[in-house]
DNA sequence: AGATTGTTCTTCGTATACACTTCGTCCGGA
DNA sequence: TCCGGACGAAGTGTATACGAAGAACAATCT
């Protein structure tokens, strides 16, 4: 794993910190590093083939971005987010993308929504498919997008990072939304093309208490490592 | 117990890092470091009497703060808040507060409130004594600890993220909302006491708008420095 | 003038050293 | 057996030095 790691970082140009950084939060987000678990600087330069510098660089904006939990003099953990966190975290969710969904119905041109719809598409065929990684890849991207057209840079890196944090509880549990509602979606985008701002907020706002749901089903089933 | 005292003792050493971090937010949000100046990390370690490592580490937290801009092999500049960033702040403050305001309103016990008043008290004596800097001083700590009873982490730290930028903003401009009002906070204090979560939310929302404006007002004034 | 070539400044990453904490283990004594 | 403390290992925090690569800028040449 050091192996593939090493040479996957060794391709690309940019500064190692942030491929370390970038490689850190999937480990964790896939599970590869578990919550509790102790992540000592050693290790990870270890498994990332870098030197201690670029790794504790890392761990510093892994700790601001809330996945790591750094002790003083006594090393990093992988956080361990609770159940609890799980409803703050929607909580923030519903205030911030019923925003995105507002402005972004009221400012999406004609090519926005022709990406929207072309995501949408992608993701009907992949259901049927039955490509569940490739389906939640789509949910994603289609999510990011509406951040995006948003137009509010503060609003978009918020809310993308709220996101990143919930697949993470996501996958800590079983397995993903397994049929992602596309129907709420093509609704959501619906709304967004007709420029009512009102209704996106409402299309979004129910899609979030589905997807909340679904993340407290998924969470009773509890992860294991709760501290 | 022995625990506790334990992790206190070891939480006692602020690592450099840390103090790095904290200095160089507040020398930007004072502007002692302009929009644009160039922070060479040799300057900051001589600026701050330690070595680069923990400067550098401190950079990539404030970058990720968004405080700094890095360009790789450049180096790191002070961030550039723009008067357009203005507006798209207050729209996400406004989605956040206002939640703030209503789970404060519905989690706050006696002794939270009382907290509030007491605030709120001196600042109303540091209003009648002029002393702006203590009124600003208190008028952020009433946030904070509003934000801290929502009992929402999520919420509380993105929250306060952007309220120092928003002091950023402020204080580039000219002065701070010189007569900080009041008669608001007092509002919102009193809504919190009643456990009224709409009620709150209408005086957080009242006091965003009525701050937003003021800050509209100071941008027009321009803070020189702007690409 | 415009393009090319050096020179210099900086960042980026590595390596090393060392003080100091924390942690775990082991050992002796009650 | 259980407790308490000594002791050593592990790991962080910080400093320092060094080489490589890139960017900015000046000097040089056509």
């Amino acid at each position: 794993m050091a192996e593939d790691l090493r040479d996957k970082l060794g391709a690309q140009h940019l500064p190692l910190r942030d491929q370390v950084l970038a490689a850190l939060r999937t480990a964790i987000i896939d599970g590869n590093y578990l919550p509790g678990e102790r992540l000592t600087e050693d290790r990870l330069a270890e498994d990332f083939g870098v030197s201690r510098n670029p790794v504790r660089e890392a761990l510093r904006v892994a700790e601001a971005e809330g996945f790591v939990l750094i002790l003083p003099r006594r090393g990093a953990v992988v956080a361990s987010p609770s159940s609890g966190t799980i409803a703050d975290m929607f909580a923030v969710r519903e205030r911030l993308e019923t925003l995105a969904a507002r402005l972004a119905a009221e400012r999406a041109t004609a090519a926005d929504v022709a990406a929207l719809r072309a995501l949408l598409d992608q993701g009907r065929e992949a259901t049927q498919r039955q490509d569940l990684a490739r389906v939640a890849e789509l949910n994603s991207m289609l999510h990011l997008r509406i951040l995006q057209i948003s137009g509010n840079p503060w609003l978009s890196s918020i809310a993308k990072s709220l996101y990143l944090h919930v697949q993470w509880v996501f996958r800590l549990g079983a397995a993903e939304r397994a049929p992602h509602s596309w129907a709420e979606h093509i609704q959501l985008v619906d709304a967004i093309e007709s420029g009512d701002g009102d209704r996106a907020e409402r299309a979004a706002l129910a899609h979030l208490d589905a997807a909340s749901a679904a993340a407290h089903e998924n969470a009773e089933g509890g992860y294991g490592v709760t501290p």
